[in-house]
RNA sequence: CGGGGCGUGGCGCAGCCAGGUUAGCGUGCUUGACUCGGGUUCAAGAGGUCGGAGGUUCAAAUCCUCUCGCCCCGACCA
């Protein structure tokens, strides 16, 4: 058994712990095991004929807007039930695409990641009145003991537990500690696919400061943090003041991804691209009242809690001068799901998805127009295994399938870019490149083709 | 929860109002041939307790009652 100190010790953050000399693990470990880990990389090719995407030629009844639509259409996701989906394997890795970049930038800015129970007991929640307050929206449900509990909608309950249980002393603080994980809500109505489901993966921090100082310096960190999350998704997004709703608090701010389709309005001042709620006539910051109405769909939400947890289940640390006080709260939350249905509700043509860079399941596919000659069956294998060693993820499309149908499907699962293999191709000794994103087509030198990759990367309006 | 709509092969639909042989069409799927750069064409085939339960009737996908599910609009919300 350890003794409570070491334990104490073990979870306050590194940066604390600089006079209390650590091992470093890549010390530790000799380099047989080393090697074993770095060699551990996700797949970065797939050829399509083991893909499971079934892709829809029509459209599907229930969708009404794009991103279900597109999303059902391109195999991402099928209903199980209402407001409830399974992610099929390309619909999971574009979840995991942004679920990384989130988890990147919470962890740049010293975030700890976490898992908590999806399942939590009503005593927490009644502690803070929410079992109360939450209404039907909170799934509850009994064990076989009797005992009442619920599916987490959020967990500002579980966390201010975890912390209050240990965490004592002004020397413990700040911090902050994120999870990205399935939440329970039951909407009173769930609509448009994946956007407004009733499970759904969310990335909840939370931060934990001794004063309001210390907690709006975490705010703004957050606030940063998530305008870099979405910069390198590719959106184009925008900050608006908001109300706290049941999360409760002082200041809030949603994050909006722009888009035609969006349920939200807001007013965006075109000087100074402040955002404030669609109520709002004229700029606080810069003061001008030159605002542009816009409309977007609310993918993440901030809040600055102050001691409304903290309070109400007791959550005290001892400051530096002796006293117990509160702890002062944040939270924060992305809805990656959401984040999906955005992005394609922000970007989508006639033809199907067209993914930001950054998102994209695979960057390119490689498309042989057919297999009836050994040269471009030939050609497409080389591409594959050379795209396979770099940096760029890609799909073959391997499968016995016309043309049409392959660039049909390419279309629709939105790749940036496709290099399409003909005969003409094979014979010039050239490469035929179409760029999903305007539809332009150019023609390359073979061995051009990573550079060439490069720069479309580089070029892509929303990489 | 209020209002509207829909459940018929995997998907999209017709048939129901005015009950009546083997329940159709498109697409997808299987097989074969012809094609072969934008979901080809032709042929043959597999696949359906018509959401479920009960009722009316000689007879129910169709009429009646109940029930379950799904979608859309509204209030609510990440």
């Amino acid at each position: 058994m350890n003794g409570l100190s070491h334990i104490e010790r073990a979870w306050r953050p590194f940066w604390k712990l600089s006079q209390v000399s650590h091992r470093s693990p890549k010390n530790d470990s000799n380099t047989e095991d080393q090697r074993e880990i770095t060699t551990s990389r996700e797949e970065t090719t797939l050829k399509m004929s083991s893909l499971f995407a079934p892709t829809l030629k029509e459209d599907p009844a229930e969708a009404e807007i794009a991103s279900h639509n597109l999303m059902l259409r391109a195999g991402m996701i099928r209903q199980l039930s209402a407001g409830i989906y399974t992610y099929l394997p390309l619909g999971l890795k574009i979840l995991n695409k942004i679920s990384s970049i989130v988890r990147e930038e919470m962890n740049r800015v010293g975030g700890q990641e976490l898992l908590m129970p999806a399942m939590q007991p009503s005593e927490l929640w009644k502690e803070t009145g929410r079992w109360d307050v939450y209404g039907p929206e909170l799934i509850r449900f009994r064990d076989r003991r009797e005992r009442n509990f619920c599916l987490g909608p959020t967990h500002e309950e579980v966390i201010t537990d975890l912390v209050r249980r240990e965490l004592r002393s002004y020397r413990d603080l700040p911090v902050m500690m994120y999870q990205i994980q399935v939440k329970f809500r039951d909407e009173i109505r769930p609509r448009f696919g994946v956007m407004r489901s009733r499970e759904f993966i969310m990335k909840d921090l939370y931060s934990f400061d001794r004063d309001k100082e210390g907690m709006q310096k975490s705010y703004e960190t957050m606030y940063e943090a998530y305008c870099r999350v979405f910069e390198r998704c590719g959106l184009q997004y925008q900050a608006v003041r908001a109300d706290s709703g049941v999360i409760g608090g002082d200041i809030s701010h949603e994050f909006l991804i722009v888009a035609q389709s969006g349920e939200e309005k807001m007013m965006v001042c075109r000087t100074c691209r402040s955002g404030y709620p669609e109520d709002e006539e004229r700029c606080s910051v810069c003061g001008t009242s030159t605002l542009e109405e816009k409309r977007g769909i609310e993918v993440g939400h901030i809040f600055q809690l102050g001691t409304k947890y903290s309070r109400s289940m007791n959550a005290l640390f001892v400051d530096k001068d002796g006293q117990e006080k509160p702890i002062i709260m944040g939270c924060y939350g992305i809805g990656i799901g959401r984040t999906m249905g955005a992005a394609i509700e922000a970007y989508h043509d006639e033809h199907g998805i067209q993914w930001p860079w950054n998102l994209a399941p695979y960057q390119v596919a490689i498309i042989p127009v057919h297999k009836r000659t050994a040269k471009i069956v030939e050609i497409a294998d080389m591409l594959y295994n050379t795209i396979k060693d770099t940096r760029y993820e890609c799909v073959l499309d391997d499968r016995d399938l016309r043309a049409g149908h392959k660039f049909k499907d390419a279309d629709l699962l939105g790749f940036p870019v496709q290099i399409i293999l003909g005969d003409r191709a094979v014979d010039e000794n050239t490469l035929e490149v179409k760029i999903r994103q305007n539809g332009e087509r150019i023609d390359i030198n073979r061995e051009d083709v990573l550079e060439t990759l490069e720069n479309i990367r580089k070029s892509s309006f929303h990489n």
